[in-house]
DNA sequence: CGTTAGTTTGAGAGGACTCAAAGTCTGTGG
DNA sequence: CCACAGACTTTGAGTCCTCTCAAACTAACG
């Protein structure tokens, strides 16, 4: 296991390091590159995966349209969630948008790991409500406030993905089309 | 405990009676009249909610404007999550919006039912994510329906609601003015 | 039965969309 | 090293959706 998951593991909760060696080889590390698919819809996401280099993309696609969900940089954790968590086929897409790599985790393996420790339980329980409350202030966002002031509260809270992310993938994931995000920009 | 909450806790987790019984006295119900509220914002979220009868919305105040993020009605569980999770002042506000009869757990309680059996850890584990799914798709309807579009999908997942709850709050659900909501409606 | 809360209707303004075309940037191959 | 193709962004024009404000209407409640 890479420093990287590690210590964010254990900022949520205490592992011996006897826990910790216990789960190192249910990891395996995958790259990707631009382009490729970690998760593709009509299938179940079998597996989730830490994102240790690089940048993805969730999206739905539906009538030809895309619509981005997440955007999962260095330290998060992408997939399906509706799909690992259900076992059903994904309606998601989860796109690497950079070459990178990942620490994968199988669902199997998962259920491995609750059974060997309750603490991971806990992990996966704390992580979950966190991502939660992110998704639910994204909620208010797109129920209250202008094209504009979404933008700009996203510009100030990832400003480091305003450089990685095209703009018409980040009109999308605002909700506004790309011209629209263009002319926010301007003045 | 109710039958209600119990048979919904079994479905997700093996109890046995034993366990079952353990908790029973954690919980304590309490009757809200309409217009009252479970959690205010600025104030810790120091318990959670299932409700048994009557229903409840969760919005946010900002600029004298609220959002409505979520209606909770029979067999929901309601609070603050950020608030309750995190422990900082909610910025969230918990409404009934009928006469309401609730099953009230503290956070603390949750937290000795979490020492007591791993498979409480587990069973919020799984509430959560189901719940994280249930947002996520808000968020794509969100972003790519149209105020029609996200009225009819509303109205065909929960056409109960729409009888019990006033347009305007429903309106400001799915994002689009009351006045809005009614030419909708009106064809 | 009057008062308040909620809904409907109308008119006008404005934000955001679409479609189309012109720029700009970037990477690749000659 | 330049030229070109493809990918992305910007600009323009016109349209439409949704908003706001205001007023009339309706239902609910004490």
């Amino acid at each position: 296991m890479k420093a990287s998951i590690e210590s964010l593991v254990r900022q949520f909760v205490e592992f011996s390091d006897e826990e910790i060696h216990q789960v190192k080889h249910l990891l395996q590390t995958r790259t990707l590159k631009k382009g490729e698919f970690f998760v593709e819809a009509n299938q179940v996401a079998d597996e989730i995966a830490f994102v240790q280099k690089g940048l993805f993309r969730i999206y739905y696609l539906v009538h030809g349209k895309e619509s981005t969900r997440y955007f999962g940089s260095e330290a998060s954790f992408v997939t399906s969630l509706p799909s690992f968590t259900s076992r059903k086929p994904s309606l998601e897409y989860v796109q690497a948008l950079e070459d990178s790599v990942l620490l994968v985790l199988s669902y199997e393996n998962l259920q491995k790991m609750y059974e060997m420790s309750c603490k991971w339980e806990r992990l996966v329980r704390i992580l979950t409500e966190r991502t939660f409350s992110e998704l639910q202030f994204r909620v208010y966002s797109l129920i209250s406030q202008s094209a504009q002031e979404r933008y700009e509260a996203f510009f100030s809270q990832r400003p480091d993905l305003i450089q990685r992310i095209p703009q018409y993938h980040i009109a999308n994931y605002l909700g506004i089309s790309p011209e629209t995000l263009s002319r926010i920009r301007r003045p």
